[in-house]
DNA sequence: GCCGTTTTCGGCCCGACTGTTTTCAGTCG
């Protein structure tokens, strides 16, 4: 899987090179598709080069011959002769440059060629001295901007998970909602798409008085920079961290709106290009047949009216699902409502601050019918694993506790750690006396490939699924080294399950893996890894990653009401 | 550079906002 990243950073860098030359734009386009695709190819693009071929890579979208020839030549060179000829021609410096928002290709080579500006602090140093004012088409406004934007973009680099900012946006929408003006309010964007980490924010609303909503919306008390303020849309920054777009649409063309500024970018592009050959036109304001407006008031007519189903906001990502929806094949997405418990969960045993009254509680207001608590296993000494002592001391309390409450609802369960040999941190007849088993790698060194250990691990009977298989953190810690294709083809075949972790900085299985390991015959389990009562709601989190990987509720464990489950669980031993 | 049950050439999604323009270019989403 390195290379299809190393790859398709490769193909952007190359874009980002080009666009500084003034290179045609529709081919810069065609290598941004290319790397946009490999990002989310699940095949290792090398694996697939040996079983397909020439013909396999051409018959991928958006590579011809030329650009197959370049992916050729980089599997046997590691590189390709297009990229070193473009890069070399570009300072290092001005790439970093083309990324900072509100400096585009056009400025910079401006700046380059008329001042030799080649990194950052050349550019600084001109907008100091007052020589970048001085160059046609700039002026005083603009230099400001753009001195602006530098300072942001060191602030704001890096996306911002989708649980860290998921409080923030549902209070703003509320703010915006409270107008009496504001008839109806959606968030767009990679944020309705649920994406694991957003950008920034897209609000849209409808109002008869645009004007108003966007006053309330720049006054709002955690706006801390106005980019731009129109007729009808506002850009702001809000805590100097994260940037929020408000578009005010007439009612009429709410649902053309709402399409248009959902995305994702792909997903437009492809369905404009079937609309077009369609004889339609899209825009935001609506679908236009010739110059008669045909649709735009309900986002599913921009749909219907191609011949499609309603595609949910979580598929549009153009992975397939305009295909789908053409065969009326869409999968019927897993919803919140169908999850009966939450599969991981940790308590005051080990080291969440939960105690198991507090989470049987919690469960009943959440109309759970099961929480497992899986706190863990006795080697963990950072996170105050438990010994075989406490831990049958906390299966008893969990007994006593579901008998005061009639019901079976605490599951006793472990997150069990999988040691350097494969093998796990709890004797098999400890094991066996627990409804639920999760085995986890927690510890681990760079180099080391942790396949065999969770190989190994899913070949314990007792254990039932693999917590957090990859080990990443979002923003903070990549993977660890781990062939999931192996770990998914080995779970198939011993019956067993896969975590979709929930937690915020997690979400682990992704959507991409947790599509692949629907596809390879392999069900989830959700779980929230809740160390506090505050966390529990991430479940909605895990639920985004299983609609984003086109999961449906038989794909996943913990919709299996009680019973089922844990005769689901026995079977598997 | 890709792509085609209209096409192997001539398209490639489309509009808002800003700042510099005296009619438009650059950037973004």
């Amino acid at each position: 899987m390195e290379h299809n990243k190393k790859l398709s950073k490769m193909f952007d860098t190359l874009s980002d090179a080009l666009e500084f030359l003034g290179e045609n734009t529709f081919k810069i386009q065609a290598y941004r598709k290319v790397a946009r695709f490999l990002e989310n190819f699940p095949e290792d693009i090398e694996e697939y080069y040996k079983e397909h071929g020439h013909k396999g890579l051409k018959a991928l979208p958006g590579v011809g011959e030329k650009i197959a020839l370049k992916i050729e030549e980089y599997l046997k060179r590691g590189t390709f002769k297009k990229y070193e000829e473009v890069v070399s021609q570009v300072p290092m410096g001005i790439l970093e440059l083309l990324d900072i928002p509100g400096i585009g290709p056009k400025t910079i080579k401006l700046a380059h060629d008329a001042l030799g500006v080649n990194n950052l602090s050349d550019l600084k140093r001109v907008i100091q001295d007052g020589s970048l004012e001085k160059l046609k088409g700039m002026g005083p406004k603009k230099v400001e901007n753009i001195k602006k934007s530098i300072d942001m973009y060191y602030k704001m680099k890096g996306r911002i998970p989708l649980g860290e900012i998921f409080p923030f946006v549902e209070k703003l929408k509320e703010y915006l909602a409270a107008s009496e003006y504001v008839e109806k309010i959606e968030v767009c964007g990679s944020y309705r798409r649920r994406k694991e980490t957003v950008g920034d924010i897209d609000i849209l609303c409808v109002s008869k008085n645009k004007d108003a909503v966007i006053k309330r919306f720049v006054n709002h008390p955690d706006v801390s920079r106005i980019l731009a303020q129109g007729e009808t849309k506002a850009s702001c920054i809000f805590n100097e961290r994260v940037q929020v777009d408000l578009r005010v649409v007439p009612e009429s063309s709410f649902g053309a709106a709402l399409q248009y500024f959902t995305g994702s970018k792909q997903h437009n592009i492809h369905l404009r290009t079937l609309a077009k050959q369609a004889g339609y036109k899209i825009s935001e304001y609506g679908v236009y047949k010739h110059s008669e407006k045909v649709a735009g008031e309900r986002e599913e007519d921009i749909y219907g009216i191609l011949g499609l189903d309603f595609i949910p906001p979580e598929l549009r990502e153009d992975r397939g699902e305009i295909e789908k929806a053409k065969e009326h094949a869409l999968p019927h997405l897993i919803e919140r409502s169908d999850i009966k418990g939450d599969l991981h969960v940790h308590s005051r045993y080990s080291d969440g601050t939960m105690t198991l009254r507090e989470l049987i509680e919690k469960a009943i207001k959440m109309h759970y019918e099961y929480i497992a608590v899986c706190d863990h296993s006795q080697s963990a000494r950072y996170a105050h694993g438990l010994s075989i002592e406490d831990l049958r001391k906390k299966n008893r309390e969990i007994e006593k506790l579901n008998e005061e409450y009639g019901a079976q609802i605490l599951l006793k369960g472990a997150e069990v750690d999988i040691l350097q040999d494969g093998s796990l941190d709890y004797p098999d007849d400890v094991l066996k006396e627990l409804d639920f088993v999760i085995g986890s790698v927690h510890i681990w060194s760079k180099k080391e490939d942790v396949t065999p250990r969770i190989l190994k691990a899913l070949e314990n009977p007792y254990v039932h699924t693999i917590g957090h298989p990859t080990g990443r953190l979002i923003n903070k810690r990549g993977p660890y080294k781990v062939d999931l294709e192996k770990v998914i083809e080995h779970a198939e075949k011993l019956g067993k399950f896969l975590e979709i972790n929930a937690y915020y900085e997690r979400l682990d299985l992704n959507d991409i893996w947790s599509k692949r390991a629907k596809e390879m015959g392999v069900k989830l389990t959700i779980g929230t890894d809740a160390h506090q009562i505050g966390q529990l709601w991430m479940m909605d989190l895990g639920v985004y990653v299983a609609r984003r990987g086109w999961l449906e509720k038989g794909d996943v464990l913990n919709t299996l009401p009680l019973n089922e489950l844990l005769k689901t669980l026995k079977h598997r031993r």
